[in-house]
DNA sequence: CGTTTAATTGAAAGCAGTCAAACTATGTGG
DNA sequence: CCACATAGTTTGACTGCTTTCAATTAAACG
């Protein structure tokens, strides 16, 4: 029943190497420095830590099944959802080369975790040139989604707010075949979509209705479908240039 | 070839160098790599374009004077600044692995740009593991101030979402000598600073108002100067971990 | 100067937030 | 299997922060 938490099939770092490859190329070499990289796994609950806010980063931590998300949180105690990870991110990126993390990650689904030495990693990225590159390009993608979310947290108003979040999850989830015709299944409350998107649960609850009424989704509890995905993407205003899908070609 | 210990300040890279080092280590011949990169000097004016959204990118620009800032607008032509940029720093990072832009950088005042081939600037990152670990820092040290922007935009008001942009400009501009005594020249418009915080014209000229008639700033045209730091600090909430100043130690 | 751009102010409207309560789904222990 | 507890969703009424619209004043500029 859920689907994203199948686990790689030949060995636990697969779901990386795929991950890389599909927007960066890697050689044999590359490869195979990867799949015999040092690492520990663990299975971790709904909302365990993997990084916490103010701590010393741990081990780098790739995402092998299930959903995980970054948070912050303000001085008064109200939580942003900066960004949600699938299956095969890595996680530490951008804690990799810092001495203290600036925000928290957790795990929004049951996770499966491979940990690999930060130093281990740092090396294999300075010895195989293949691979600075797919991480630069991996933690470039990050950033673009990053901006993406900033432009829609501070420039569209709710209702298309939210849809362009579901578009997201939409195109990222089928990328990874997670999802079937443009449907899916999305492990959150109301509550988070709205410190995903900068508005109140309740008024979360409101647009998500007000887009069922228009037909421009269907939902089924938390299962979600668009019955009429090119209206979506209309509303939306999305263009999924900014998800870099697709091999980035070296100029 | 120069073999001074200390790079000349007259070098057009020079700022480059101080800005990498101020938070990773760097050895003499990753200096001498960075000094002797080739490249090309230009001067733009305000509002010029150093990377267009949608293009592909060209040479990587680094910024030696004056500053800018990355803008991504959506399919309404609502403009978002998801970014601004001080002296020494690399405008192109988010640019170098991926073969479209996902959103433009322009000069906020007038500027002074390095442009610094991409094949090179890449082969110097994989060659020499101390710019490759460097640069490594910078962009997530940029990414980290990205995730504190959502935070800013999403969950806090007007009045608190200005009060801490300031604070950050502040604080960056204050560690580059570039403001006196937490006074500093802000050369944008409450148009701009609008289309930074998620807010309108109106509404920010307001705030600015606000929390001028708390005493929490002063105002002469476009400088700033903050009466009483502390007071500002606490409004805003501010806390500068996120800038990652200070040497980011291996670990 | 005259022209343009930006800052400021007021009044009114509206989107999203707040508060409170009811309802639903899910899970637990008896 | 039911009673109960808990977490999450839904709804309504009301409030209020921010926007919108419009007009005026001030500053920047050629």
């Amino acid at each position: 029943m859920h689907r994203h938490h199948r686990p790689s099939p030949r060995h636990s770092l697969a779901i990386l190497v795929a991950n890389l490859e599909a927007r960066a190329p890697l050689d044999e070499g590359d490869r195979a420095a990867l799949l015999s990289l040092p690492h520990s796994r663990r299975t971790m609950s709904p909302s365990a830590y993997i990084v916490r806010d103010g701590e010393v980063p741990g081990p780098c931590a790739v995402l092998l099944s299930g959903f995980a998300y970054r948070q912050k949180v303000t001085s008064d105690g109200a939580r942003q959802i900066v960004s949600i990870h699938l299956p095969g991110e890595m996680l530490d990126l951008q804690h990799l080369h810092l001495d203290c993390a600036d925000h928290s990650v957790q795990a929004l689904t049951e996770v499966e975790i491979a940990y690999v030495p930060r130093q281990t990693l740092r090396e294999v990225m300075a010895e195989r040139p293949g691979i600075g590159r797919a991480v630069g390009v991996a933690s470039a993608v990050e950033a673009s989604i990053a901006r993406e979310w900033m432009l829609n947290i501070g420039r569209r108003d709710a209702r298309t707010r939210l849809a362009h979040l579901l578009c997201e999850f939409a195109m990222r989830l089928e990328r990874l075949d997670l999802s079937g015709d443009y449907g899916y299944e999305l492990p959150v409350t109301q509550e988070w979509l709205g410190d995903a998107l900068g508005l109140t649960p309740v008024h979360v609850n409101r647009m998500i209705r007000a887009l069922a009424e228009e037909g421009l989704i269907a939902r089924h509890h938390r299962a979600i479908r668009f019955p009429d995905w090119p209206a979506m993407r209309d509303v939306a205003g999305f263009s999924e240039q900014y998800l870099h899908f697709g091999a980035q070609v070296a100029v």
